[in-house]
DNA sequence: ATCCTTGTCAACCAGCTGGTTGAGAAAGCT
DNA sequence: AGCTTTCTCAACCAGCTGGTTGACAAGGAT
């Protein structure tokens, strides 16, 4: 249960039973046996579902009789978001420079210049 | 392998060594032994993490003499910001007409009108 | 031709994961 | 007090995962 927050955020979602409730609970809160009804498991099984995304920190439950409404915590979603925007940014731009270099060549550039070597970087 | 899209894209980001290599992917293209430098794992383990990247269609592999050039295909990441937003988006709005909703109170309502029971919480 | 570099495939192993069933805690209902 | 509802904990199991080592294919380099 160590592992870091994205790890476990990514893991979370990677499971389509998850995401759904998820998708479900984006809707409201609900209680396990609400979220439990569409599925074909046992009741639990969907509360182990449930501890997961709670370790992750997507949800958190409360307490309100014999029941435990489950309520989604949507700004953990940010985490993700930054890692994503950052990475797809970083190759976009290095797309975008690219394109700026070969709109910049003359147009009978030899395409193997003489170092055999890669290029640095 | 025949899993959803979405499920694998997920799944291959829960591991820290493949955001890694992402990361490091968005910088530019790298050959297989670039890309277990840094790493003190056998070069098959990094292989497979390859494989893993590959069949979410995170990265792609092509051909360039003895060595095999890896490239981020980061158009993927739109799968996943379609998800995540789509839920934010949701459960931001519907926290919208919460506060809407407590705002429209008028300032004298009691929280717990006919029953006189235990103090509003 | 032979060797070296680069990388993959196959088999194996320990540990995690998602499911099951059984038992039981917590709180309301009669 | 005793029953019912709602949910979790514990133990177990099959299958996936991330790692290992060994063999080998593909393609220069000598």
């Amino acid at each position: 249960m160590a592992a870091d927050a994205l790890s476990q955020v990514f893991s979370a979602l990677a499971d389509p039973t998850r995401r759904d409730m998820v998708a479900r609970l984006a809707v409201g809160d609900a209680t396990v046996n609400e979220l439990a009804a569409p599925y074909d498991v046992s009741l639990q099984a969907v509360s182990k579902h449930l501890k997961v995304l709670e370790d992750a920190g997507l949800v958190s439950r409360s307490r309100e009789a014999q029941r435990r409404p489950v309520h989604l915590e949507a700004q953990v979603f940010d985490l993700m978001t930054t890692w994503i925007e950052r990475y797809r940014r970083q190759a976009e731009e290095r797309y975008r420079r690219l394109d700026d270099v070969l709109a910049a060549l003359p147009d009978d550039v030899p395409p193997m210049p003489p170092t055999p070597e890669g290029p640095p970087t």
